[in-house]
DNA sequence: GTCCAAGTGGACGATTGCGTCCACTTAGGA
DNA sequence: TCCTAAGTGGACGCAATCGTCCACTTGGAC
C-alpha cells in the first residue's frame, strides 16, 4: 500500500494540520450558528481546541472561514440548480430549486447571512460560477414561463428579492422553520400563474450578482 | 406674554438642552441610516455637533436613543392601523395597512431594523400599546376573512413573517424600494382569496408580541 | 533514533467602542 | 449685572477584538 508520496501525507500537508483544519471548520458551523457569522474569531479558535494563530494560518480572513465553513452548502444549492434544469416539469423545478435553497437556509443556521454576504473578490472562480448559476436560472425561469406555470412578468432578480427576505426572516428569528416554510409557500404561491393576478410594480434592477458584496 | 413658568422655559427645561436633544435625534436618524442601528454612539454624538455625555444624558441608553430616533415612524404605524380599522373595506384596510408600513420602512433605512428590535422592557407602556396594537390588528384580520376577501387561513402571525422578510429585504439593499415594492405585491397577491390556492403549512407560532426581543 | 521543516499556541501591541467623571460654561431668574 | 443650578464636553479607565510574532512542539522521512 503506497499510499504516502513524497513529501507527506495525500496531500502533502501533515496529518494533524488537515485534522486542525477540520476540527476549525465544525467548530465555525457552531459558533456561527449560536452568534452569528460575526462572532469572534477567538471563540471559534477556542471552541475548536486550536490556538488563535493556527486559525489564521489556515483561514487568513473571516472571509475565508465563512466561505470555508459552508462550503457544502454552496455545492448544495448549486446541485439544486442543476436538479432543478433536468427536471422534465421545468414548474416543478422551479419549485423544487426555492425550497430546496431555503430549507437549505433554514437548517444551517448562519448560512443565509453568509449566502448574502457573498464573495467579496469578483476575479476569482466564484465571481465566474455565479455568472454561471445566473445564466441556469434565467433559463430555467424562460423555460418555466414558456409551460405557461410561471408567471410571465417573474423576474431572475426576484430571487434576489425572495433570497434576502428569505434570509432576514430566518436570521431574525430562532425558529423551528415554520415561518420560513410559510413564507415560501405564499411566494411560490403568487408566482404561479393566474389569469386574476394584476400587473406587479416593475421589476428591480438587481442582478443576482448584486447581491450586497461583503465590504 | 406671561410665557415662563417658575422654574425655566416651557417644560422646566433649558432652551439649549431642548435644542440639542433635537440635533441629536437628527444626526440619529443620519448615522442610523448610513452605518445601521449599531454605529457607535461617539459617531452620533460628533454628527451632531455635543459631546458624548450630551448624548447619554438625553438618552442613557443606545435602546432609548433608537427609539427617540423612530418614534415619529412608530406613531405613523399606529395612525395606519387605527385607519385601516376606521376603512369601509376591511380588505382594502388591510392593504393599505401592510403597504404603508412597508413603504415607512423602506424610507427611513434604520427604522426597519429598530423596528424589529422592538421594545426590552416588557412592563412598559410600550408592552401595553403593542398588545392592543396586536389586538387590534386581529380584529382587521378576521374582518377582512369575514368578507371574503382575505384568505381564510391567513394568521394574524403572518404579520410578523411579512414584516420580518421585508426588513431583511431593505436593510441588505441601500436600493430605491423597487425590491421592496415588489415583495409587498407579490404577498398581498398570494394574501388574497383565491379559490384554486392550495394550503399552507401550519402557521408559526408567533404572536407580534415575540418578534425577537433585544434581550 | 535523529532531525528539521511544518505546524502550533498564546502573549502582545494596536485599535475601537463604551460609559463615567469632573472641571468648565451658560441660560435665564432676580 | 450677578448668581447658581442646569447643562456641557472631552479626557479617561475599562473591556473586547483583531491579527502578528516568535519560541516551542511534533509528524514523519530517513
Amino acid at each position: 500500500m503506497a499510499k504516502s508520496s513524497r513529501i507527506t501525507a495525500r496531500d502533502g500537508v501533515r496529518a494533524d494540520a488537515r485534522r486542525n483544519r477540520e476540527r476549525v471548520l465544525v467548530a465555525a458551523r457552531a459558533v456561527f450558528a449560536e452568534h452569528g457569522i460575526d462572532a469572534p474569531m477567538a471563540t471559534v479558535a477556542r471552541r475548536a481546541g486550536v490556538g488563535v494563530a493556527t486559525l489564521y494560518r489556515h483561514f487568513p480572513t473571516r472571509d475565508a472561514l465563512v466561505r470555508g465553513a459552508f462550503a457544502q452548502q454552496m455545492e448544495a444549492c448549486a446541485r439544486a440548480l442543476t436538479e432543478a434544469l433536468a427536471a422534465p416539469d421545468p414548474w416543478q423545478g422551479f419549485q423544487q430549486l426555492v425550497e430546496t435553497v431555503c430549507a437549505l437556509q433554514r437548517e444551517e443556521r448562519g448560512f443565509p447571512a453568509a449566502f448574502v454576504a457573498a464573495f467579496p473578490e469578483s476575479t476569482s472562480e466564484h465571481a465566474q460560477s455565479r455568472r454561471r448559476a445566473e445564466q441556469d436560472f434565467t433559463t430555467l425561469v424562460r423555460r418555466a414561463q414558456a409551460s405557461g406555470e410561471l408567471r410571465a412578468d417573474f423576474r431572475p432578480s426576484d430571487l434576489a428579492v425572495v433570497l434576502l427576505a428569505h434570509c432576514g426572516l430566518v436570521t431574525a428569528l430562532p425558529d423551528d422553520g415554520a415561518a420560513s416554510r410559510r413564507l415560501v409557500a405564499y411566494l411560490l404561491q403568487s408566482f404561479r400563474t393566474d389569469p386574476a393576478n394584476k400587473p406587479l410594480p416593475p421589476p428591480t434592477a438587481l442582478s443576482l450578482r448584486s447581491l450586497p458584496m461583503a465590504n
